[in-house]
DNA sequence: AAAAATTTTGAATAACAGTTTCAATTTTAA
DNA sequence: TTAAAATTGAAACTGTTATTCAAAATTTTT
């Protein structure tokens, strides 16, 4: 069932999937730092990144890279799309009906060899929406 | 004609302008400063990089926030979307059939008031397709 | 056109996310 | 149980981007 059987489950390493697999909040690497920390409090910021990066490439989570802002973590490696408020920089899944795969890639006519795509919405949270009707003047 | 009309136009905006709209090559701030310090070799890099914020908020030109790696620069900022080379990080224009445009915005239960979406191809550049054949072992 | 107010510049420095190093520790394999 | 390999914590380091500030340039007001 394991994908990678080489990947080894170190204490960190586990405590980390964990935790990602908590939430749904799409957390930084900083944040799930200070989550992780509750566990286990002589973990490194480093760990917390190395960590991230094996597990995102054996496929256990998702890196997140939305435009601009700092990379998030998603526990959940499944194929679906994501919205971030740009206020806010929140990031929500997108539950999205699973026969709408977009299907552009076919009619691109492009020297590339295309491999894939992203694709990301970007708007406001329910939080920043109501906030900005009357928070007109923002900095 | 011009959207912003308080938007100054010194030399040095001008020449970075210029400088970008001359290539396709999506230049990122670094890259730009090196061709606009051909012309006016007192420049600093603040400078660009501050000038090419001002110039992607009034609309002149595109700031490209492809995944992961460092932002891009399009003096092209007419809707389009690009193809970024996962092995070298190049980016191309990908001409697209202008009534392709995608409407899964309206498709896509969330609470999230979408605003608008991203979308980035990925692949393989012309040079990289070729060279991934015989290179097998890449570090 | 001169003076005052505003914006922009260059240069240097700071902020920041993320990565790398390295000796010490832990885990796996022999 | 010993040897080999991977991982850790702590710290220093990268590279990109942002900021500070006095000086210079530009615009506006007189």
């Amino acid at each position: 069932m394991q994908k990678h059987p080489n990947l080894r489950m170190t204490r960190q390493r586990q405590v980390i999937l964990e935790e990602l697999r908590k939430v749904n909040t799409h957390p930084s690497a900083d944040e799930l730092y200070e989550m992780v920390r509750k566990r286990l409090p002589r973990i490194s910021l480093g760990t917390v990144y190395r960590n991230l990066e094996v597990l995102s490439e054996s496929g256990e989570i998702k890196k997140l890279e939305p435009g601009c802002s700092l990379k998030r973590f998603d526990g959940n490696p499944s194929e679906h799309f994501h919205i971030r408020c740009i206020r806010c920089d929140r990031i929500a899944d997108v539950p999205m009906a699973s026969d709408l795969e977009i299907d552009l890639a076919d009619m691109t006519p492009t020297e590339y060899e295309i491999l894939g795509h992203r694709l990301e919405f970007f708007g406001l949270c329910p939080y920043c929406s109501n906030n900005s009707k009357t928070d007109a003047n923002r900095s």
